[in-house]
DNA sequence: TCTCAAAAATGATAAATGTCAGTTTCAGTC
DNA sequence: GACTGAAACTGACATTTATCATTTTTGAGA
């Protein structure tokens, strides 16, 4: 597995994480909250790392504290299909658990990333036995359905081009930007074509073209949004 | 609304189901059982009419007792994009109950459909009250997710043609075959396309393809799996 | 700072799919 | 059975995207 390694930045219980409100686990309370806590264990993954591998059995979940995942499927010839960023308070695995089927999908670390591990076991205890954390995951799970949902609609009926800068403007509003302006992500061309479902020479046109018509600045592997406004007619989102 | 009309053959009782096994209240024990059959109510939806209209709040769920429906999206120019078949046992609505959100899609009836509708309320009462249920519908939003997955995957990377052999086998393997050997569900070659996400003329050609080189045959409407293998082969699909 | 493999970029061409227009067939209703 | 609008089908052509090959640039590690 991944290098274990205990950080002092990762609180030891769930109740000090920085994180909480954004994860599954931020309305679960005490003796609940107190026994994940005493369970979980904290895993730190470099960069590039598998996290969880497609196909796998999952003997547990992960809830990241800090870092940046992707959530990828392989298709017949190999390519990578980038379905999900994950970031702070990400839950990782509990689908697979819970449908008792194995992983549908790998998890890569795109930067070094901190999580805390809670056994299956810890996991499937609480679910079955706190109604508002099941809840919790619940809703989770029909957030993440809906946005499916989404995508699929986006790669059945946009071009390439209106979902590029469709995928840009998430980029922006899920992880905000630099102080220089620059998206808060590094991603590869690669995993930007990988993500919006085209070949990556296409991606790197259309991100030149987006260039040289001034809604966007390169430079080297980073990117900023320079017109959103003109990015999301470009986009086709209408509210 | 639809057509409001009572008919001996859905039973007044949850229990008495003949489709409950495949359905979200499979599990649910009394007194819950007996609290949302005096609750629910049964709907009679005719093909063709509207059985929850994306962009609406739902105030309740329904169960599909018999029929078939198509849950689906409307992309900017106002082309359905098919996300999934729904027939018996199977659970409309939950999803934007459970999140919060305007319902993400339509869904309309492909044929004459009995339902039973579960008000919000009472859904909601069972799934705050009783983990085994709410695990069970987080089982079926779990499973949903996965398939949305793989769905997107076929998407990027597949093309038209082995998409449409994809679909064909799902079909096949979903509703099964009439007595002369033909698909169990009758859609138009526009619902297929929306479902594999191309134009119409172009599902309508592979369709054709598929027909001369003796894999499928069509009679009319009618669609018949001739060689499930070949098209296995066709749809790029490995076990 | 240097090195180098990987990533980014570009050009040319091929392949896949979409659009448009017209004809034929079919399912549903009376 | 007759009628009709919608659906299915087909052909021609246009557009989009992928593939292949090559060159340039960059990021990361020593």
């Amino acid at each position: 597995m991944a290098t274990k390694q205990i950080t002092p930045n990762v609180p030891a219980h769930c109740a000090e994480c920085l994180n909480r409100t954004k994860s599954a686990f931020k309305n679960l309370d005490n003796p609940d909250l107190d026994e994940v806590s005493k369970r979980k264990s904290c895993v730190f993954f470099r960069k590039g790392q598998v996290m969880m591998q497609e196909g796998a059995r999952p003997q547990g979940v992960y809830c990241i504290y800090s870092g940046k995942a992707k959530l990828f499927k392989r298709g017949n010839e190999g390519k990578e299909q980038i379905m999900r960023l994950i970031t702070d308070g990400g839950l990782i695995g509990y689908r697979s658990i819970l449908s008792d089927e194995p992983l549908g999908a790998s998890i890569v670390a795109l930067e070094d990333t901190h999580v805390c591990y809670i056994p299956k076991t810890s996991f499937l205890e609480v679910i079955e036995s706190n109604p508002k954390f099941s809840l919790n995951v619940l809703k989770i799970s029909c957030n993440e359905l809906g946005e499916a949902g989404k995508i699929i609609t986006s790669l059945a009926q946009k071009n390439v081009r209106e979902r590029l800068a469709e995928v840009l403007l998430l980029l922006g509003a899920t992880f905000g930007h630099t102080k220089e302006g620059y998206l808060d992500i590094s991603l590869t061309r690669e995993e930007l074509a990988n993500m919006i479902g085209t070949a990556t020479e296409s991606a790197i046109r259309l991100l030149s073209e987006l260039s040289s018509e001034g809604l966007i600045t390169l430079k080297g592997r980073k990117i900023a949004l320079v017109d959103p406004i003109a990015l999301k007619e470009r986009a086709a989102i209408f509210d």
